[in-house]
DNA sequence: CAAATTTGACCTTA
DNA sequence: TAAGGTCAAATTTG
């Protein structure tokens, strides 16, 4: 819990002036067209997103409350939320009889690379999405057959930004999974996302199973589809173009609980900040920081 | 050999 | 009808 830095403050102060001065040096780079810059100013694309979302993980640690949905989560449930039920039909008993995106309860997040979220998933299809350079690849839960399961989830390279992972989730866990949480259970800082629960207000979606809809607190050590963890290459299961060496410095995002995210207007604020340009991000989240 | 991925066909919705 | 989501046979992987 006292995970909190010291000089936390001293921390973000320092953090908020590399940014700003990041945030300087990319629109001096915008001005000019030459390739090379174009090269350098992607890179500051890059630089300032790690400020921003170190900014955030501090954020994070202000409250208990702000924490659990700013893992640099983003924009919750976006679909159409009021007509989500018009069209139950079911069709045939044929191939094609799965219905409709079940529920509004949707979930997105940018990630510098494809995020160990702690469930298995399969990969169960691959798309050409319209206007989109990267192709979007769909999850389904391992579970979903022995244990019918419905979450599942959509991952796809950002365009503007293709060091980035958008994942989409949609429905929520209700396996259980026994064999991948036993040993990271030892490390107890992160249990407290489980109290966190008690905190969430909207009984709405959590109905009995899983406290954790979307993510369990842990990293798993192997993932389907998208290992992360592996050593020197990231598996082109997405058919990554880029090289994306990312380090593996996602784990910062892990913590995430998303039993808030429908509940606070962080929620919005940080995802428009985050799927927007950064360059907005000093206004709302150092207000959010108060310090 | 079982489980995961790939990939084109199939299905639904707008 | 086009675009996006899913299925499932073929293929790959461990």
């Amino acid at each position: 819990m006292e995970n909190l830095l010291p000089n936390r403050r001293k921390v973000i102060d320092e953090l908020r002036k590399g940014r700003e001065c990041a945030s300087q040096l990319q629109e001096l780079l915008s001005k000019n067209e030459s390739e090379s810059e174009l090269a350098a100013e992607n890179l500051m694309s890059n630089i300032l997103s790690s400020f921003s979302n170190t900014l955030l993980v501090l954020a994070c640690n202000e409250s208990e409350e702000v924490s659990k949905m700013q893992g640099s989560w983003i924009s919750p449930k976006s679909e159409d939320s009021e007509e989500s039920c018009k069209s139950i039909y079911m069709a045939k008993d044929r191939r094609g009889c799965y219905k409709r995106r079940r529920s509004a309860e949707t979930l997105e997040r940018d990630t510098p690379i494809q995020i160990d979220d702690g469930h298995a998933w399969r990969k169960y299809g691959q798309k050409v999405i319209l206007k989109a350079k990267f192709p979007r690849s769909y999850y389904r839960c391992t579970h979903k057959t022995d244990q019918n399961c419905q979450a599942t989830k959509q991952v796809q390279k950002i365009q503007e930004d293709p060091t980035l992972y958008r994942t989409t989730y949609y429905g929520q866990h209700t396996c259980r999974n026994f064999q991948r949480a036993p040993e990271i259970i030892l490390d107890s800082p992160n249990s407290p996302s489980d109290t966190s629960m008690l905190l969430s207000f909207d009984t709405a979606m959590s109905s009995k199973q899983d406290q954790h809809p979307f993510f369990s607190s842990f990293p798993s050590i192997k993932q389907e589809g998208n290992h992360i963890i592996k050593e020197d290459h990231i598996p082109k299961s997405n058919d990554d173009y880029l090289v994306s060496n990312q380090s593996s410095s996602s784990d910062y995002l892990m913590s995430s609980d998303l039993t808030t995210f429908q509940s606070s207007d962080h929620g919005d604020v940080i995802s428009d900040i985050l799927a927007g340009s950064i360059g907005q991000l000093d206004d709302v989240l150092l207000q959010q920081l108060q310090f």
